[in-house]
DNA sequence: AAAACGGGGGC
DNA sequence: GCCCCAGTTTT
């Protein structure tokens, strides 16, 4: 790692470093793997994803699917009955709203019950390939810590991030900043020690000796 | 802005 | 048992 603190080379640092990837590109499994994946850790997202879509594989088969028959496919994944309701009811919607395809406008994916404002940019980024940010609390997190920004919310994590990164950069650092995020700079417990970049963190002269991890 | 929601897993 | 998790919705 160079000296230079900036938020594109230590963007560009993650990137080489952490990878996280669910493999999905197809914009309709990406959409649902990212329902998945709210609140839930990947481990269980990517078992959930693999046996809906050994089961379900299209738009088409996951709409006529009854809710509990998905739910019972899923549940042992860490997954609970409403997230398959929001699956089985979002199929239902691209099929009928939108001709059976994933719209590429945040504003149109936000229109679907259980995909927020971080669901969509996902989508956005990694089907799309438009230049979206998706914050989540990792990214919110780290953010801070860095000292990059001082928000409250991740939708002004969002905006600030946008003046900081460039925008080539937006897509490929968020999941390397989530893998970041769960290997080393945690919510509770980051392993400093193990951080390459600690030099340029506002939290590594903040934080105590016994509340850093070995 | 804060609480509710939701269930498996780590501790 | 309690707290956490690539959030979203409701109060």
């Amino acid at each position: 790692m160079s000296e230079d603190c900036s938020p594109d080379a230590i963007s560009c640092w993650m990137i080489e470093n952490f990878k996280h990837d669910h493999g999905y590109r197809e914009p309709f499994k990406v959409l649902i793997s990212t329902i998945l994946s709210q609140r839930t850790r990947d481990e269980n997202t990517d078992e959930a994803s693999r046996k809906l879509f050994s089961v379900f594989p299209t738009v088409e088969s996951i709409a006529a699917a009854k809710p509990e028959e998905l739910y019972g496919l899923i549940m042992r994944s860490g997954m609970y009955r409403q997230k398959a309701e929001r699956i089985v009811n979002c199929a239902r919607i691209l099929l009928e709203k939108f001709d059976g395809r994933v719209p590429d406008t945040i504003e149109e994916l936000t229109s679907i019950p259980g995909v927020g404002r971080k669901t969509a940019n996902i989508v956005l980024n990694i089907s799309f390939g438009k230049e979206a940010l998706a914050v989540d609390t990792h990214v919110h997190r780290i953010s801070n810590r860095l000292g990059w920004v001082k928000t409250k919310t991740p939708g002004e994590t969002e905006f600030a991030l946008m003046k900081i990164i460039s925008p080539h950069l937006w897509g490929p650092v968020n999941g390397s900043m989530v893998e970041f995020g769960r290997q080393i700079c945690r919510p509770v417990g980051p392993r400093c020690r193990d951080c390459a970049i600690s030099r340029c963190c506002d939290y590594y002269g903040r934080i105590s000796k016994e509340d850093i991890r070995q």
